[in-house]
DNA sequence: GATGAATGAGCATTCATTCAT
DNA sequence: GATGAATGAATGCTCATTCAT
């Protein structure tokens, strides 16, 4: 019953990544994922160690989702700035899809313990490493702090992350255009980058 | 016995200070503020509401302290960019001299309960419209994109958490230069953000 | 499982009326009735929302095995003295049977919190209105004043509080007369009153 | 200043017998007590061995007032009948005068603690006596009941707790006559009530 | 295998009383 | 003598986890 399990797992996520969402993860209990998974105390601890192990699976899901978005989205054969921009669309269009899938790892994860965290903060770091391939392949390799795709990561999450937090829609046509002139501009230029949206 | 009510509570807020950098707002336990603030039960709630509250006081002394340190180092009838420097360099010194209290005001407060979060959003705006004047009395108003100080203002951030959060001691000679490039060069300009380096 | 689940609440409420006759509302602490429950924390949280809940359930469980027991004893097809002198023999055996629960209802419940005091008053006042027929019903319809029945009935309770409250055992042979005395001669006169004892 | 003191004394009873009635036993603490009180931690614990033993001073200090009261309304060189209708009227017009007074009397009281509920029981005891005299001094000595003037006491006691409980204020106009009648009628007769109304 | 009843350590908070100044 | 700051045991309640059925 490999499969069976695997796909009750799948629901169970699914539908405890909303209790998340709504509860926050320090206020959601196990009472509240049991009932939100519409499954029992014994089914819940069979899949998962623990809360924090429950919602660690949580946000890998919903990084493996985004991912999978991301890449039917990906362009071939194109140059880094287009596929990065392609990339980011997706992202934007990932946050709005699916706001409480977003909540969970951008506000929640913050909270949500140690190995929660050092996702978090793993996730940021790969986005950075993908910006800062820009340096190289984009055609202003300007003289960047080395901070910088750190920060500008930072910038663009921080503002997701309030739009979530105030529970506000995502909108793509307005934050899309934003996002990727914040981004990609030290490394393209204006033209380009305006080119881009 | 106003004095000496007010040093009891000042002490108190110093020691528990450091209880809620090392353990974490959640984790911190009033037992443990308690036994780290050298006080009793009794004493905690005679000048506290409760945890939370306790945790808002130590976070505005935190910032009192910090904007102490900052109003020292103010350099008289000077432009925007160099008070605006001079700030960020005792913002730099003032993390790294205290890096415990930094911690509550940049990572413990967004899980210290509903008001510790407005201040800290409150605080984070104030940064930005600190930052935003820049935009008229910078020499190179640029155009640039609204939620821009935001953004910035939030790498920033995100920087500084980061190191707090690994523990790490704050450099402000490796710092300072790269939080003024970060967020004056916009305004002025490559050159004078060196200068001010 | 809802008849084992029901089954343990009775048996939990059984046992912890015992707790609060002993110890008295005020000084039954949770974990005594946890403990003389023979239950745990968790299970006594999952039956009651709190102490009060947990008073207030024993409260109208005493007065449901109370209403069962006057039902038992009901005469069919008799006028109202008949059948109200049958109600309060069934009072007072039920008194006499169960000191401790009577002591819950009659004594603790006044200081049982905001509903367990309205409960009380209201079983108060419904005994006075069952008394009150009498006026119509009883064949010496005297010109009585309003409260009558509210203060014969208070100066009856009064009299069984305070055997209950020295703890002295409730003999019916010596009570039932004195009560029906009391209560029903101003109805049915001195002959009727001493023929229904 | 033996003078001094029990002056002192005086005053801070009077201050919180008002305490101990709007807040009720078990609400006051000794922090309400002392502020309401207008002394110190230390004065109170000087004038009494703690909240119990200032809460039964405080009703010994009632009743001697009420006493006084009675005292001065008695009628000298009269029947049972005239000085017991007397004491009946000075009482209800303490009780209209000072109704936080009477209500730590007739309701707190029973809250008061084990000395506090001695003190209430043997004050309905003696009022019960008092009665009683009635059947060799009432020219209508009828078979009552043992418990009969014990049960008259408590329907009148309850009269007034009711209106005590719920605020409302006692009119004397209304509820001396009530009082009386129930009170006196069956050792007097229904003629001689009235007239003594 | 599946269920959900039972567990009990841990938490924030209150308040009567003491005692150093 | 007078003050009120300090004490800390006790209370009601939560919830992650276990295990008997």
């Amino acid at each position: 019953m490999e499969v069976h399990t695997e796909a009750r797992r799948e629901q169970i996520l699914e539908l405890v990544t909303k209790v998340f969402a709504k509860r926050g993860y320090q206020a959601a209990t196990v009472d509240h994922l049991v009932a939100g998974g519409k499954t029992s105390m014994g089914g819940f601890y069979k899949f998962f160690d623990g809360k924090e192990d429950c919602f660690v699976q949580v946000f890998d899901r919903v990084m493996e989702r985004a991912g999978e978005r991301v890449a039917a989205a990906r362009p071939s054969d194109s140059g880094w700035a287009i596929r990065t921009a392609a990339w980011l669309r997706a992202m934007v269009e990932f946050v709005a899809a699916e706001p409480l899938a977003a909540r969970v790892v951008l506000l929640e994860a913050q909270t949500g313990g140690p190995e929660a965290v050092r996702r978090y903060n793993e996730t940021l770091a790969e986005a950075a490493a993908f910006l800062r391939r820009g340096r190289t392949e984009g055609n202003r390799a300007a003289d960047l702090p080395d901070s910088f795709e750190d920060a500008s990561i930072s910038g663009v999450v921080w503002l997701l992350q309030n739009r979530l937090a105030r529970g506000e829609s995502i909108s793509v046509a307005e934050l899309y255009p934003e996002i990727v002139k914040t981004l990609l501009e030290p490394y393209v230029g204006l033209k380009t980058a305006e080119r881009l949206i």
